[in-house]
DNA sequence: CGCTCAATTGACATATGTGTCAAGTTTTAC
DNA sequence: GTAAAACTTGACACATATGTCAATTGAGCG
C-alpha cells in the first residue's frame, strides 16, 4: 500500500504543473529545465529523478490536456435540449465556465503544435471531434446536412478565434454577447426561458 | 544619387525575408541569429553590419506585418456593394487570395504577441480597426448598431479561428463553403449574380 | 544508533545562442 | 591605380541550455 507521502522537495506533479503554468503564459518554448528549477527553488539536476528527459515532460503536458479540453466540448453538445437555441446555449457553457473548458491551455497547445508535426496530428484528431459533435448536434435539430456542418465549422471557428485574440471582455459583457451569438448561429431568436435559464446557470453570487 | 546597387552577398532585405520565412515557419523564438546565418550562407557576424541587434531585426519583421494585412482587410470592407451578401463575398476575398491577405503572417505575429506586452497592444489596435470595419459595412447595410458589433465580432473571430486550426481544404472545398458562410453571416440566401461574380472572380485560369 | 534508499546536489562535458572587435576583402568612385 | 566606403570574417568573451555521474543528505525503520 501507499503510505503516507510526506515526501520531500520535489515531485512529478510539482514540475508538471510549473511546466504547466509556464507552457500557458509563455509558450513551449519556454518551458524549460532550468527556468523551471528556479521557480521551484530546487536544483535543475533533480528533474532527472521524476523524468527521463525534457521530452517526457513534455508528453506529460500534451496528455494532460488530451484528457481534459475536447471531452468536455463533446459533453455540452450531447446533452438533452427541446431547440437548437438551448442546445446552443449549452454548449456556450464552454465559453463562460473555465472548468468546462481551459482556453488558455488549448491556445499554448495550439500554437506548439504548430511546430510539432505528431501534436498538430493530434490536434486535428481533436477538432474533428469537436466538429463533429457540433454537427450532429445541429442535424439533431432539423438542419440539413449541409447547413449543420457549415454552422458546426463556423462555431468552433469562432471560438477559437475568440480565444485567440485574447478578448477581453467583462463577464456581463460576455454573457448579453452569448445571446446574439446564440441567435445568429441558429437563425431564430431564443426563447424568453431558454435565455433565463442559461442566466441563471451563470448568475454571479 | 543612389547608384545601381550590385551588392556583395548579403544584405538587409536577405537577412529579413530570411527571418521573415523562418518566423512563419517555426515562430519567433526560431528566428535567430546563427540558423539564418546558416540558411544564408554567410557569417554569423555579418548579420551586425544591417542590424543593431536582434531587437532591431524582430522590429523590422513587425513593421512589415502593420504596413500589410490589416489595411487590405479594411479596403476590402470599403468596396462600393448594392447588397449585403456583396459585400460580405467581398470581404471573403481575404480568406481566398493571398496577396490581400497573409494568413500564415498574422498566426505568426499573433502568436508572438502571446509573449510579448508591446506587440500585443499593436495586434489589439489592429483587432479593434478590423472590427470596426466590418461593423460599419454591416451598418450601412441597414443592420441595427448591436447585430452589426456581433456580426463584425463574429467575421472576424471566424477567420482568425479558421486560420489559426491551419484547416486544410482545397481551394474548391473552400469556394464552396464561403457561399455558405456568407448566407450564415448576411441571414439571407446570396442572389446567383453575386455567386458568380464572386466565383469568377476566384476562377481558376 | 545506524542502515537503507528515495531524493538531492555540484562538478563536468557539451551545445547553441548573443554580441564585440580588429583584421581582412571587395567594390566603387575619383 | 589607389583610396575610401561597403561588406565579411574568425577569434574571443560570455550566457543559457541539456544531460551524466559520483557523492551526499535525510527520513523512517529495525
Amino acid at each position: 500500500m501507499k503510505s503516507p507521502p510526506s515526501r520531500q522537495r520535489g515531485s512529478k506533479e510539482l514540475w508538471l504543473n510549473a511546466a504547466y503554468e509556464l507552457l500557458i503564459a509563455e509558450g513551449i518554448d519556454a518551458v524549460k529545465i532550468m527556468p523551471l528549477a528556479k521557480v521551484l527553488n530546487l536544483s535543475r539536476t533533480g528533474f532527472y529523478w521524476f523524468f527521463e528527459d525534457i521530452a517526457e515532460l513534455h508528453s506529460a503536458l500534451v496528455q494532460r490536456w488530451e484528457s481534459k479540453n475536447t471531452g468536455h466540448l463533446i459533453q455540452q453538445c450531447n446533452l438533452e435540449a427541446s431547440n437548437i437555441c438551448e442546445a446552443l446555449f449549452n454548449l456556450m457553457d464552454c465559453w463562460l465556465d473555465p472548468t468546462l473548458f481551459d482556453a488558455p491551455f488549448d491556445l499554448a497547445i495550439r500554437n506548439w503544435a504548430r511546430v510539432d508535426t505528431d501534436l498538430e496530428q493530434r490536434i486535428q484528431d481533436a477538432d474533428r471531434r469537436r466538429i463533429s459533435a457540433v454537427t450532429r448536434m445541429y442535424e439533431r435539430h432539423a438542419f440539413s446536412k449541409e447547413q449543420a456542418e457549415v454552422r458546426g465549422l463556423t462555431v468552433i471557428y469562432t471560438q477559437i478565434g475568440y480565444f485567440s485574440m485574447q478578448v477581453t471582455e467583462n463577464s456581463a459583457e460576455r454573457l448579453a454577447r452569448v445571446q446574439h451569438y446564440v441567435e445568429l448561429f441558429a437563425g431564430v431568436s431564443p426563447s424568453q426561458k431558454d435565455i433565463d435559464a442559461f442566466l441563471s446557470r451563470h448568475a454571479t453570487s
